[in-house]
DNA sequence: TATGAATGAGGGTTCATTCAT
DNA sequence: CATGAATGAACCCTCATTCAT
């Protein structure tokens, strides 16, 4: 009726898409569940978004900016390589604990067709930050010497890996677990080279 | 219309199902492209798998097989934890090169209501396996202390996260440097506590 | 895509459906021919009815309790047993012009399987009712007497025929030539014993 | 291999369908359930009969043949209109008992819309004959004065009915029970007009 | 004669999307 | 803004029929 909402029926929405599309998968959604949920009929929805793929894109894309967001954030207040690495760790296990139902639609992309673009993009990024984290540890003397650009990429690798089990499979990882193996590797230290 | 052997014709179907369903999805896949693909008709999948369901569980459980298998063998001829661990993990890497569609199929896995059972169970396998080895590990101090348990989890995940980045985003990672951060970390030795 | 009540639809789908299942049964039925038939779209027909075999069965049922209301108001208002049998022979008669489809339909019910019991439990009342009025016919001293049991499922089976000769050949009979068949027997009375 | 086991086979086809086609009904039917039931090949039933509507046709005239010639027989050989007809109705419902089958198969007979012709054919033979022997049986005044064509409309009506009854239903009909009706009538002789 | 793998049209059903109300 | 009945393309699957063997 006024403006609120308006606001309000599209929040509705997305939440009730997201937690549809999250257990179900995309091809598995149906719009008339999602609005069922939503509390609204299936019309309804296509006045707010003008497809199920809009809708479905609408949610990954809210999602992503949240995390770019926090992650920038996060990672320019750190004082040491050390500390931003740790904290970049720690927030995306939070908000994988959090916002699970993003972790299962962001993780499950649909068809890998229409949005693959940006996901590339979005954890392109993702990983140049923990490359730029990983110069500075090198460059301050933190980190020892590796190839920068591989490490990066079991790193960001890992931490995608580790949210999926936590998301799928009911795994619990404390960050800090995460942060020692990151850190300190297996090896007893006397055993190291 | 040609008559062929029964096991090539099964054969050709898997390949081009597990092609077709890494692609696109189970959701999104429709028989007509398999059997496009598989150079049979429609019917003739039906000769082979009684539903669309079940011939992607068909695919899904040959790969989990052969994996197990390899996994296993490769553990047991291994002489030490480190070396158990390092062949694991490039066991895994090689064949996610090797078989790109059968990660995708494994990990964007359909609605996650049937199969769910089947994954848990391997990658509970999987993690146990883990677990053992780095007991081993610290029973022969190779390896420093640790929570058995949820380092096992987050070498798991790390691993299967890596793959998931290979597959996907076509990043390449090599073995040796996937074991150098799990076996030394990033930190440098004299900065380590 | 106009606006109808539902239940303007569901009645011209129940009255497509009667038409085309009468005259193809059910198997040879399709849904896009009924839905042509209809006036509505393939999807629209299961917006009443959620497959092809409740469609059936609605059909089915309807005309049952039709029959049956019909049956029991006019034996109970006749006053004697005569009456009641030669109004209960008219009324399926008469019925049986009037919803030719309906006898179709009812006569070769699909697969025996689904709906079977039903049907028995339809016919037997019916049995049953004609037994009853035997019996009153007998103590009356209007009939002779007869095995009564066998005696109504005979005058059941040949209502049951004539009813299906009518309906499927396009023969004519009238009621009142049933009834002297019925009554009289085909003997000339001093031929009888 | 021999001409014998030519004509073997398709009397198994025919065992085989007749069995089937009654249970399902035509539509119902496939054809490797009968290929299964005649322990034959798909493509082997096909060297016998050109399609499944071929089959199905052969099965229904071939009971029709059959009983044409019986019925013939047996009222060449009455002696009297009333034992011709009492012949006839005993006939058909000794008939119907030995080949329950037949009888299923003859009366849900498919779409209604091939054999139609034949099968107005057949009955249309039926009637004549009744009609004759009713006509025979008014000219010798064994029966009353009825209008022949409906009078034998109804019992060739009646007939079929419970046989229909008798094959759909497991009703039990003596031929004498039929008799003593269609002869002698319900009323008590005191009571006729 | 006999087989049964293969075909592909066609069936029942679903569901994203539209639009009259 | 909101509804939900209606649409129809597209899906999975079946099965009569064919044909290389």
């Amino acid at each position: 009726m006024n403006k609120r909402s308006g606001i309000e029926s599209r929040r509705k929405i997305m939440k009730a898409a997201k937690d549809v599309f999250s257990r179900h998968g995309y091809g598995e959604t149906n719009i008339r569940e999602i609005s069922k949920k939503a509390g609204m009929s299936v019309g309804g929805i296509y006045l707010y978004f003008k497809s199920k793929e809009e809708l479905y894109k609408n949610l990954i894309n809210e999602g992503r900016r949240e995390i770019a967001a926090m992650t920038e954030t996060t990672i320019e207040q750190s004082r040491s390589a050390t500390e931003a690495l740790s904290n970049f760790l720690k927030l995306h296990l939070d908000y994988a604990v959090k916002h699970r139902e993003f972790i299962l639609l962001h993780i499950r992309e649909h068809g890998f067709a229409f949005g693959l673009a940006g996901k590339r993009q979005f954890f392109q990024k993702q990983r140049r930050l923990i490359e730029s984290v990983i110069e500075e540890g090198i460059r301050s003397s933190e980190f020892r010497k590796c190839n920068v650009r591989e490490t990066a990429n079991i790193i960001h690798g890992a931490l995608r890996g580790v949210i999926l089990s936590m998301a799928l499979d009911d795994i619990a990882v404390r960050p800090e677990a995460l942060n020692e193996l990151v850190f300190q590797g297996l090896l007893r230290p006397d055993k190291k080279i």
